[in-house]
DNA sequence: TTGGCAATCTGTAACGTTTCAGTATATTGA
DNA sequence: TCAATATACTGAAACGTTACAGATTGCCAA
């Protein structure tokens, strides 16, 4: 079970996919030669450079990636860390898209790297590091004190975090505004009247826990509404459990008349929380809640949405990681994305 | 005979990670016995065998991959080919989820692939097979005429399909169950009295477009149900699309009082028809509704679900591509899921 | 003794790429 | 004129692995 090719000439020119050596062949150079005239060396004549690129193409040459990295250790592999059971799905999807979206005019690849509940959030980084798996690396659930960023940024290894971090150290990072939408949020429930209102927040542990609950608070306090404590569950709570306490909280005689939801998926579960209780949303209580895709109207119209672009933060987390690889500054490679406001019913939103 | 003199650059223990010459070095043997004791060849002493084991368990030693890759030209890479705006959200990570659980325990990365809507389908199957840049390929959205397969197939690349072919070509695949899946659709609804029932089915041209249409007609014929025809619009639609077109044809005389679904999304698109049309779920009309995702319960409670594991597809497809390359007949890789719980079976389906 | 054989182990040569240290040839400065 | 220098190219080595074709040893039959 190996190689059909035998013959240590270079006549073997039919077989195979081309190499190097091929293109030596063909036009009569060396391989060095050849190596070089394809990258645009300064040292090749400007006549052989256009005649090796030439033939370059007109073969399909295309360089073999364990070649290049064996030698030189580049992967031309970015790789996307993921939670394997923490991840919100449609999240997901959208994130791999973008980044595949830009990828796919590179010459890099995009591998998943999960890690499950029972490991260290550490492991899949230790590994990539130390096998040297992946030029880059994308990074979610990012935490204000994060060891992954920490060790990726000790051992050189470029990365972008989904989500800032609050370490005092600069790297690059791709970030919705959640300070911004929650304040909004705010402020349009009490546009409408609402003054005694429940956050579901993001899973505490997360930078943007404190920025949600940040933007809240900011908010609640310039429009002179209150809170009405919600954070016994997060929107890494199951459904039923969103939806029970919900319930709980909806019974009681102070009861929210407003809702600010980090997450679809829980929106769900809050306003069937909600009619459990035996109230009606737009009534009774008003909801602004993120989503990623535009379905929520569809399930209450008085829902108010505000959307956040998956798509595009995997689209700037890859650019950020390929331009540090390329050798830009990594504080230049920062982007913080503000919502449009809040949206009533189905209003496309260009981000 | 003595191996003293053999380093020149031994001395440097401290850097980089274990090759198999650290290896050799530390155990005293030559390379290729270090190689051939960590695959437990039979031609090395046990007791030297164990040693070697032992040593490179301690120091951490793993292959590297582009070494073997360039040696061997084996990659250790499955991909995943995905249409980048076809594929519908949740679905594309449950999938990837079920791969990265079963490959977590092998030497396999996960890569993938994506295609956009403006390229050709074959066109990153040829990239795979051309660079070699995987031992095995998953490809969804099959069609029963599907020349990817037919071309990897022709290729001797591994590959599973989601979804079954039918060219008369064996390979395996991983299949949900569509026509059993429209027959109980159907019988579901006649058991409450439905007799008009329009199905909202997947793309002409899939594979399983035709199984979910045979299952629907065949159940139909079973209960003496007749048909509202409504095959202008697919789940491949926009949202707005099928709704518009569920409003119009639920304000017709002749109009549907039983829907078939194929999708989750395009249920919540099917429900916001019916009523802008100013009927009623549960009363004027049902809908039985696949979902990948225990959530449509929460939007409407009156609407009768199918649940499609994704992340069982993603397993059983991994499991099936590392089957063939591990030398299993591809006859034998092959699995179709009814409702709730796998059969492995090698078996027709109704046609 | 001789030869044969099995059991272990080993060096060398690839795989395709890039880098290092050159080698020719022409061009220039004096 | 000679040497210095720039220009255009080249072979060899190395990255880490595995396959191939030996080595070396001990043992036993003849």
């Amino acid at each position: 079970m190996d190689r059909q090719r035998t013959d240590k000439n270079e006549e073997t020119s039919a077989q195979g996919r081309p190499t190097l050596k091929t293109l030596a062949f063909m036009t009569g150079l060396g391989v060095t030669t050849v190596s070089r005239a394809l990258k645009d060396a300064p040292e090749i004549g400007a006549e052989t450079r256009r005649r090796v690129q030439l033939v370059a193409k007109q073969i399909g040459y295309r360089p073999n990636r364990a070649g290049v990295r064996l030698r030189t250790g580049r992967t031309n592999v970015i790789s996307l860390v993921l939670n394997t059971d923490r991840e919100i799905m449609s999240f997901v999807s959208d994130i791999i898209y973008g980044v595949s979206e830009v990828l796919a005019e590179t010459p890099y690849h995009l591998i998943v790297t999960p890690y499950s509940r029972s490991q260290d959030p550490m492991e899949p980084i230790r590994y990539l590091v130390e096998t040297g798996s992946a030029d880059g690396v994308i990074i979610s659930r990012t935490q204000p004190n994060d060891p992954r960023a920490r060790y990726l940024l000790e051992h050189g290894m470029p990365f972008a975090t989904h989500g800032r971090t609050d370490m005092g150290l600069v790297h690059p990072y791709h970030d919705f505004d959640n300070h911004a939408f929650a304040m909004e949020a705010v402020r349009r429930l009490a546009s409408m009247g609402r003054r005694r209102l429940a956050l579901l927040s993001p899973p505490p542990g997360l930078t943007y826990y404190s920025h949600t609950l940040n933007g809240f608070a900011d908010a609640l306090s310039e429009v002179g509404a209150s809170e009405i404590p919600f954070n016994t569950v997060s929107i890494d709570n199951t459904i039923e459990q969103i939806r029970m306490r919900t319930a709980q909280v909806m019974r009681r005689d102070v009861r929210p008349d407003g809702f600010v939801s980090s997450a679809a998926a829980a929106t769900l579960a809050i306003v069937a929380g909600i009619e459990d209780a035996g109230l009606k949303l737009g009534r009774d209580v008003d909801v602004v809640s993120k989503q990623s895709s535009d379905l929520l109207h569809l399930f209450r119209p008085e829902l108010l949405v505000v959307n956040e672009n998956f798509r595009l933060a995997g689209s700037e987390l890859a650019r950020s990681v390929l331009g540090w690889i390329g050798g830009a500054a990594p504080g230049s490679l920062q982007s913080l994305v503000v919502a449009n406001g809040v949206q009533a019913l189905n209003q496309p939103v260009p981000a």
